[in-house]
DNA sequence: TCTATTTAGTGGCATATGCCAGTAAATTCC
DNA sequence: GGAATTTACTGGCATATGCCACTAAATAGA
């Protein structure tokens, strides 16, 4: 009965952005369990692995492919500089430019980290279906994708004056 | 080629919480965007929303059907208290028990930002499809469900001492 | 009835995220 | 070459989210 309301009364079921951050919150919760004591948190270990496998990104770049506001990637980034488990670079060429890699206690971190997360990820796929898992990986990342955004945005009509269209 | 790294480097791939993480950012970003200069944001939009929807819901039941932690409901409700969007009410049974429903001025936000989502949403369906957006909403919800928890949670074995698993 | 346990909410602390303003550096334009 | 414009990053402010500790109230058990 209680599920049943869940799934009648809410606006998750018209509103996708809704949809999205509910099932954020949830798998954020699942995935931080995961992680369970030590010191790190499921995003967390997400952003040290995009930074492994990007290699010595710049955080303009690291920030893009994350879909993520820069300003926002420098916040979380500070208590893993703190830690020591991140370090940024001065780019060669551009002064501007900072690059950020893993240190030596990250990587073995992220090694950790990895050995958790894979426990997660079958629970993930033995709740959901391995392949259906892989599909909707697809479908999200083309949600988050610049060409989605581009649809979304249109004629960008939503940045002008807004002609009232309520329901109301 | 920016966009085809996107697709072939990211550990959004082959990691669902960051999956879903991410493509929660885009939207996020876009909705929020859709609000416009209203003073509000797309989340605070949806939690009145669901809040008028609940009708003078308990704090407890609510942040159970929005898959939220209680005490993070509490804070995310401190704005929309403040500028006089949401109010509690005591119950009438239990003085523990507190219940939340939109003020006269919140139901007007509220109708007024229902313009603004309904553009939101509209671009969403565009860019996505319409039927397929609903097969996505139907496809996170079922994530976001106590059934599905449970079966990720099954036997809880990552709760409890995690053997060693790793790829590294 | 009384004690032990559970429950609903609050506040604190910390990370997650995004807009904004500002600075230094690079690029573009005249 | 020099000025104007754009770019990359940093810090501030505010909301979003979750764990934890605590208090008051309700419930369960003896």
């Amino acid at each position: 009965m209680m599920e049943k309301d869940q799934f009648e009364d809410g606006i998750w079921l018209y509103c996708s952005n809704s949809a999205v951050r509910r099932a954020a919150r949830q798998l954020g919760q699942l995935y931080d369990d995961a992680m369970g004591d030590t010191g790190l948190k499921g995003t967390q270990f997400s952003l040290m692995s995009q930074i492994a496998r990007s290699g010595e990104s710049t955080l303009k770049r690291l920030a893009e492919i994350m879909v993520m506001d820069l300003s926002a990637l420098g916040h979380t980034l500070k208590p893993l500089l703190r830690d020591g488990f991140v370090e940024l670079i001065p780019d060669e060429k551009d002064r501007r430019v900072k690059r950020v890699r893993l240190t030596d206690a990250g990587a073995a971190k992220q090694r950790e980290l990895t050995a958790r997360w894979t426990v997660a990820q079958d629970h993930f796929d033995k709740a959901f279906g391995k392949e259906k898992s892989e599909e909707l990986r697809r479908t999200l990342a083309f949600i988050s994708s610049p060409e989605f955004a581009r649809a979304f945005s249109g004629g960008d009509e939503i940045r002008g004056p807004v002609p009232p269209k309520g329901q109301g």
